[in-house]
RNA sequence: GGCGAGAUAGCUCAGCUGGUUAGAGCGCAGCACUCAUAAUGCUGAGGUCCGGGGUUCGAGUCCCCGUCUCGCUACCA
């Protein structure tokens, strides 16, 4: 494999409606910025991009609750991401964000070139219209009731409740959050990406050129998707925040996040470039050039699907060399959630635990979920800073300063004779150094940090098997052998704990007075101090963490636990509330109903759904079929011989190809649990309701 | 229901294309040491490798069936 020119490295684009968490920092932009450092310290041209993603309905939203406008809320949040990464270290070369005048030219031309090369479908299709307002309504501007577990504020994209990712036609009694009014369908014009078109070279890329760099969970991933088949999809919205459409007769549509976000990567390359005089082609487009997107598992279709088509249709761009994406990190054995403020946010992290930027990137690496889901207490955090940050790493290079400090002033002793033993602690060095290489090579980051920790054990072993402080006083002339060899471990670890301890690294670097010995090549060298050199005076290069500290968090996670359950509370109180009273209707209208008194004959479960029963009822009349979402509450045997009421002249519809005569009526509780209605004695199946 | 990823020591996780007594870190127990933030080193205990079949001279590793967890997806009047 040849090496490559240049690296350009990637990391996903925050949403600019939150601060941003540990789960966000173990999954993306820590490991991200291990590599790039990594490839910085290996002489390699890196340029490292991220930036705001700030368009979108949730925003819109967001500021409309707020009573602000959408720009204070980017506003807002853009400066506080932008500090806490800068604050915490995070190396990119810009931070960029996606309302820049910039990024919206940028996207634009992308569009303008994709449609100019008849990349699109036009298509007219019916949304929801809110009239008073005289705009197309976003997915997420309509509620109304969950046609799943009857929420009666779920959104037209998901149901926040049970989680159902739903379409805004499907809810039952539509309602715009604009006006609150009923929206009405209305055509609208769209450009659609036909990506179905695309899956058979995707494929082919995928497995041919992608199969052994991805991960298996990456790659599983894809050909999930791939097996399922690509369809196509709007890259067009009805919304006034966003990058406008470049086109005439496109009034009031903005480009989809598909064809914002990711631009956003390219945009801010090309900001950067401005600013140093830099060709930002070069970083998307030659060959020679690596591109790497580290990113979060929910991301992986945008980055291994659609981003690599939308390049392949552009036709001058590089496409992904490799998409390192992490699965999730837990919190304390719940999932992290932003709405639900189950998180550790960084920048209160950086306050509560100030200097403490690379304990938190050491624990976050241990732990970063790789290969699978992973977990974050605070316990293992401490833990983890306690015993192996403290004790082994902080502990080893302290008693190599202090015994210099003690015997010899400070000096670097000169080495004497080496032993079979100084001979292999001294190469392991070079040893180790080519295994951290590999391991960040191939993203394998926790691996890298254990070699790097590696080093320090090795260093404390050496220290027990020769004992300095006992030998100093017979024979000292051994002991300057045995520091000097100490030291020697240590500078090599100032230079490796680069990548992944930046901060440690400069005070360790500072406190041997080796600031200019830091590149990597230095690595592995066994004479790195000589003779005459002077370290400075010992300082701890990390602290414990006391247990009081630790309680803090876990009370400070457990109150907006408690905050949660609360405001949970007040919601399904709410929600137990009685539905609002429906208009009213004639007496002819309800007449019209044909509910009667139907006995159930048999049950199934209608094979391959979750929900579905095909029940055989005897109406009295006839025998019929109805299918029923209600496999959830009820065992088909068990349903056999109960009576049910049920509407007779609904309209046949066709479900899971069995045609559904009719609907059998239900009682759902509040929490959205079913229960069958039936006379309170057996009745003649076909018996009127009325 | 379909698809993907997991299920390995108390905890967090490694185990590549199948090969001798299954590994690491942390935790635990004992011993040694005292330069060091009671830190370090050594030794040890601890595992039906989710369950059940099968292929093989040999399986944690391959195949089949099942259970559970996470994610994506379908159905939902």
């Amino acid at each position: 494999m040849s090496q490559a020119k240049r690296y350009t490295i990637t990391a996903a684009l925050p949403y600019a409606n939150g601060p941003v968490h540990i789960g966000h920092l173990a999954g993306a932009y820590i490991p991200a910025d291990v590599f790039a450092r990594y490839q910085r310290l290996r002489k390699r041209e890196v340029l490292f991009v991220c930036g705001s993603d700030e368009h979108g309905a949730a925003i819109t939203i967001r500021a409309k609750k707020e009573g602000i406008s959408p720009q204070q809320i980017i506003d807002k949040y853009h400066s506080l991401i932008e500090n806490s990464f800068s604050q915490f270290g995070i190396s990119f070369d810009i931070y960029h964000r996606t309302s820049a005048e910039l990024h919206h030219q940028t996207s634009q031309e992308f569009f303008k070139t994709l449609h100019e090369k008849g990349v699109f479908v036009e298509r007219e299709s019916e949304q929801f219209f809110d009239e008073p307002h005289q705009q197309f309504l976003a997915d997420r501007y309509i509620t109304g009731t969950c046609p799943k577990c009857g929420h009666d504020a779920a959104y037209g994209d998901q149901c926040e409740k049970c989680g159902t990712s739903l379409s805004p036609t499907e809810l039952i009694n539509p309602k715009s959050t604009l006006s609150g009014e009923v929206p009405v369908l209305k055509k609208t014009k769209h450009w659609y990406l036909p990506m179905d078109q695309y899956q058979e070279w995707l494929k082919w890329w995928i497995v041919n050129e992608q199969r052994d760099s991805l991960k298996a969970n990456v790659y599983g991933q894809c050909r999930s998707w791939l097996e399922q088949g690509l369809q196509e999809r709007a890259m067009t919205r009805d919304l006034d925040w966003g990058v406008k459409v470049p086109l005439p007769n496109a009034e009031g549509k903005v480009l989809y996040v598909w064809l914002d976000a990711p631009i956003g990567y390219i945009s801010a390359t090309k900001a950067w470039a401005l600013k140093h005089d830099k060709r930002w082609e070069d970083y998307w487009q030659k060959p020679d050039t690596e591109l790497v997107h580290f990113i979060g598992k929910d991301n992986i279709v945008f980055h291994c699907i659609i981003f690599p088509i939308i390049l392949k249709a552009h036709g001058k761009y590089i496409l992904p060399k490799n998409v390192p994406a992490n699965e999730f990190l837990n919190l304390e054995g719940n999932k992290i959630s932003t709405s639900r403020n189950w998180a550790v946010w960084l920048h209160e992290y950086m306050q509560d635990f100030a200097g403490k930027n690379d304990v938190l990137r050491y624990v976050l690496l241990s732990i970063a979920p790789e290969t699978k889901d992973s977990e974050f207490t605070w316990k293992d955090f401490q833990t983890r800073n306690n015993s192996e940050l403290v004790a082994t790493l902080g502990n080893f290079v302290n008693r190599t300063v202090v015994l210099t400090n003690k015997y010899f002033e400070g000096f670097v002793p000169p080495a004497g004779e080496f032993t079979n033993l100084e001979n292999q602690v001294l190469s392991a060095l070079s040893l180790q150094k080519q295994k951290i290489e590999q391991l960040i090579e191939h993203y394998k980051f926790r691996d890298a940090l254990y070699e790097l920790m590696e080093i320090a054990r090795i260093g404390n072993k050496y220290l027990a098997d020769t004992e300095p402080w006992k030998l100093f006083k017979q024979d000292p002339e051994l002991v300057k052998t045995i520091l000097n060899v100490a030291l020697q471990i240590s500078a090599n670890l100032a230079i490796l704990m680069q990548p992944f301890l930046p901060e440690t690294a400069q005070k360790l670097a500072k406190m041997l007075n080796i600031t200019g010995l830091l590149e990597w090549e230095n690595a592995g060298k066994t004479a790195l101090l000589k003779n005459p050199h002077q370290i400075g005076k010992e300082e701890l290069l990390f602290s414990k963490i006391e247990d009081t500290e630790i309680e803090a968090q876990i009370a400070k996670l457990n109150a907006s636990k408690k905050t949660n359950e609360a405001a949970h509370l007040v919601e399904t109180a709410q929600n137990a509330t009685l539905k609002p009273a429906k208009n009213t209707v004639t007496f002819d209208q309800f007449a019209g109903m044909d509910i009667r008194i139907a006995t159930i004959k048999a049950a199934q479960k209608v094979p391959k759904t979750q929900k579905l029963l095909q029940i055989t009822l005897d109406t009295g009349l006839d025998e019929r079929t109805v299918v029923s979402g209600i496999a959830e509450f009820f065992e088909p045997e068990s349903l056999v011989g109960k009576q049910v009421c049920f509407l007779a002249n609904l309209a046949p519809r066709a479900i899971k190809g069995i045609n559904s005569q009719g609907m059998i009526l239900m009682a759902e509780s509040p929490s959205g649990e079913l229960h069958l209605l039936a006379p309170q004695t057996i009745l003649p199946s076909g018996s009127v309701v009325g």
